[in-house]
DNA sequence: GACAAATGATACTTATATGGTATCATTATA
DNA sequence: TATAATGATACCATATAAGTATCATTTGTC
């Protein structure tokens, strides 16, 4: 039941020094030398925040990555989301089949009452807010 | 990020359908009639209830399973324990190495932050609370 | 006592998710 | 043109989750 997976968690280590450094393109040489994360895993990691967005690109010499959202405006429900998908901590088992009562069962309702808050606070946390 | 395996969903289920039951003792076989579930593994689920006491096991002809502990007193916090060990929503990643500045991590702060919440609501809720 | 119906214990299998690597193509700059 | 970067993609290793199989033991009923 970890909310975090390496992924994420590389991502947000990531996201953290790009927001700190003065400079604009971070490369990822210089993101595993400083925050020590595996190079090919973590290329991958900023590659699909590029594709999502969350990243900008540059390619060829001294190229890397920067910030395409200001530090506010990266939420790491959206994070998480990316790199795990849909937030669901009560999805019900039995997708369908039997179980027909799946709109009251008690179990659920509770599971997500407490899904709803843990949405909530993972959609008012950013970078941003991480980084004093 | 699933808070529930289904080895807990079932768990829970042959919990509530003890505590609903008239009779004393109800057996894997009914359990798997009425619940339709795979009945090796709801067996494996009911063995290691009865090894941490929340079951009472009877052998032979006629035996079965019955609540160990009044409804009220059998949380769902201690159910994912059981089957999941301790709620740790936050640990990090680097145990030891790297990462001095682990306590007072802001990501490491936000999650703890979450996993509270989570766990106290886990603890106040009981089979007997899910009755209804 | 024999048989059947139950759990106890344990080992095994399979599927999926996680964490990570390897490689080749493409781009851009010095 | 060499080099240092990302893009795309396929692959591998391990852990966890989900489930099965089997034999031993207990106990009630005929």
């Amino acid at each position: 039941m970890k909310l975090l997976t390496r992924n994420i968690d590389y991502a947000v280590r990531a996201l953290l020094y790009i927001a700190r450094s003065k400079k604009k393109v971070i490369s990822v040489s210089e993101l595993v030398e400083e925050l020590n994360l595996p190079k090919p895993f973590l290329r991958s990691v900023l590659q699909t925040l590029h594709k999502r967005k969350v990243l900008k690109a540059y390619k060829g010499y001294g190229g890397g990555f920067s910030l395409a959202l200001s530090p506010r405006k990266i939420y790491l429900g959206e994070l998480i989301r990316i790199f795990k998908g849909n937030i669901r901590l009560n999805e019900c088992i039995f997708k369908r089949k039997l179980c027909p009562n799946r709109n009251n069962c008690p179990l659920r309702r509770k599971i997500k009452e407490i899904e709803n808050y843990v949405i909530s606070k993972l959609k008012s946390t950013t970078i941003s807010s991480l980084l004093d």
